[in-house]
RNA sequence: GGCGCGUUGGUCAAUCGGUUAAGACGCCUCCCUUUCACGGAGGAAUGAGGGGUUCGAUUCCCCUACGCGCUACCA
């Protein structure tokens, strides 16, 4: 009988949640719930001096954005609490292991202050070896339980002489594991230093509170970062040390996301520099008052999102880059995850933006493009807003006529009525007007530009586009079409393109040479959806108007 | 410097010893469209270098080069 799987992201709430961050989430999450497990969150706050106010809220905030909800974490406690490490701290959870380690000879009191160590940098420091570390070799000349006298340890001890507690790392021995991604890794235990396992402070550091908190969570697979991977010989050995080999989570080790000019990891500087989001929402630092800008209020659809995270260092191998996180679900394996770090491409990230846009219907961003409208000051009318009660009879009867007549098969028991669920839930005035543009939409805001014009008569006139071929035969067609869209029975998009044809015919005018200029005079310029479409949609009233501001401008 | 990881078009990438080395983004051409898009057809563009192993290497091994990561009482 195995274990149930569980996953943890592990982030720490210094800020804004980056893009490969939300991939790791991604990675965790889907991979619990393919093995119908847990995804659990835990908050890595052992380092009080780079707490920042807000930032796990906006952690969680993201998550959910994403669609990436953890069963178990501070904001929903499970039986493995507390989901935050200082809390974990305050229960004394990590002492005593440390104390253990002691105990067991695997660990040591290290007295050195801050000051020292930086002076054993600089001493040790040459070109051969830049960084020297506190390692087997260097210990013998610093102050630690393993060279000084017993008597001396315990004194300071006993003095509340502040002391970290360091692993002892013992040369000559080869620490191996089995990465999932990358296969066998291994490291001797001769070029690993001493890492710091209990700070000063009392707090833990990353390295213990890795592993007793993974072991105390039952956690059995644990994903993070390439940038980890020179630190896995330390938590193997106190694995080893602690709770035995065979209860070790399974680790992957993630390839890197790399910035797209360049090289190097992604950086938040990056998007400034290149211009695009790499938080997911937006996040502004509350030490530097430092904004940055995010995926969310960038206009990107989180479907599209968690999509192109996915893409980054995965695929399925057939060749589809278009999944909902249910497919992914059903198609995620670390096996098919890259060694390599990807360099990040917005235009691919944009692309799969257009995608989700044109795939999703209207009605599942139309809030938030709303909110954009409104932001632009133009002002929806409610009646746009609100959802008619049964599908458009004219849409029922044009699926009906395009059934094939063994769904009418009484036999079957299927009729018009089974059909109805297919054309989903019904859109409001308004998510029609944007699935008509959305085809030309990447960003959500880009539906201002595209379907602005439907709501709020436009600001300028490309009259450059019309002015160079424009005459007064062209004038009086318009006149005398003015005059017949007053008269005009039936007001859609059809009988007004045949209407306007006639006209064009009698006028001896080529119609190609008077649509651009009635383009121009609707929307403002030279783009939008079929130009009748945009008339029957407008109504009667302001179609006209909008003709006869132009006329005048033409005139002018 | 040390240690670790990596390297197929500009970018994301398939290939698990034998292919004309897929596909996608972007770019270019054409078609559709009396706008812009969408859609369709086509095009340019790839195995870091050197050794092996093998009848045969992008694929397996070694070396070199290059890149990245780590080298904190940060995660």
């Amino acid at each position: 009988m195995s274990k149930k799987v569980r996953l943890r992201f592990a982030p720490s709430p210094t800020g804004g949640l980056h893009l490969g961050g939300v991939r790791t989430v991604l990675y965790n999450y889907l991979f619990a719930r393919r093995h119908g497990g847990d995804f659990i969150l835990r908050i890595e706050d052992t380092d009080q001096g780079r707490y920042v106010a807000g930032a796990e809220e906006y952690i969680i905030e993201s998550l959910k954005w994403a669609g990436l909800e953890p069963d178990e974490g501070p904001q929903k406690p499970g039986k493995y609490g507390p989901y935050r490490q200082s809390e974990r701290k305050a229960e004394g959870l990590y002492e005593k292991y440390a104390q253990q380690l002691i105990n067991d000879g695997h660990a040591y009191y290290a007295f050195d202050t801050p000051e020292e160590l930086e002076a054993m940098r600089e001493k040790y420091k040459t070109t051969e070896n830049p960084s020297p570390t506190y390692n087997h070799e260097l210990r013998r000349k610093m102050r630690n339980s393993l060279h000084m006298d017993p008597a001396e340890v315990q004194q300071l001890l006993k003095a509340g002489t502040p002391y970290v507690i360091r692993i002892r790392m013992e040369p000559g021995q080869e620490v191996s594991f089995t990465d999932m991604i990358r296969g066998e890794v291994s490291f001797s235990t001769g070029t690993v230093d001493d890492k710091v396992l209990l700070k000063a402070d009392g707090m833990p550091t990353y390295h213990l509170a890795v592993v007793v908190d993974d072991y105390l969570m039952e956690i059995t697979h644990a994903f993070r970062g390439e940038e980890w991977l020179p630190s896995a010989p330390v938590h193997i050995q106190l694995w080893k040390h602690l709770f035995g080999l065979d209860k070790m989570p399974h680790w992957a080790h993630l390839p890197l996301i790399l910035k797209p000019d360049g090289n190097g990891k992604l950086s938040k500087r990056d998007g400034d520099r290149l211009g695009f989001p790499v938080f997911a929402m937006n996040w502004t630092d509350p030490r530097t008052n430092e904004p940055a800008t995010g995926f969310r209020e960038t206009g990107f659809l989180p479907e599209a999102f968690v999509n192109l995270l996915a893409m980054l260092g995965w695929n399925d191998g057939t060749g589809q880059e278009l999944f909902s996180i249910e497919e992914l679900i059903g198609r995620f394996s670390l096996d098919r995850v890259h060694k390599g770090g990807a360099k990040f491409d917005y235009e691919k990230a944009k692309w799969f933006n257009h995608e989700w846009i044109k795939k999703l219907p209207a009605s599942s961003y139309s809030a938030q493009v709303l909110e954009l409208f409104k932001a632009q000051g133009i002002h929806i009318p409610p009646t746009s807003l609100i959802r008619p009660e049964s599908p458009d009879p004219t849409k029922l009867a044009e699926v009906a006529a395009s059934l094939p007549p063994v769904v009418d098969d009484p036999e079957l028991g299927l009729g018009i009525a089974a059909v109805i669920p297919t054309l989903g839930p019904t859109l409001t005035p308004f998510e029609e007007v944007l699935e008509l543009v959305k085809e030309r939409c990447h960003l959500l805001p880009d539906f201002v530009q595209q379907a602005g014009f439907f709501y709020k008569a436009p600001e300028t006139i490309d009259i450059a586009a019309i002015k160079p071929k424009w005459s007064d035969a062209k004038n009086t067609f318009f006149v005398e079409l003015v005059r017949q869209l007053q008269l005009e029975t039936n007001w859609d998009a059809h009988s007004l393109e045949t209407g306007f044809k006639e006209m064009a015919a009698a006028a001896m005018i080529k119609p190609g040479d008077l649509l651009m200029p009635l383009r121009v005079m609707l929307v403002g310029g030279k783009f939008g959806p079929h130009v009748f479409d945009i008339a029957a949609k407008l109504g009667r009233g302001e179609t006209i108007s909008r003709i006869k501001h132009t006329l005048g401008l033409l005139e002018a």
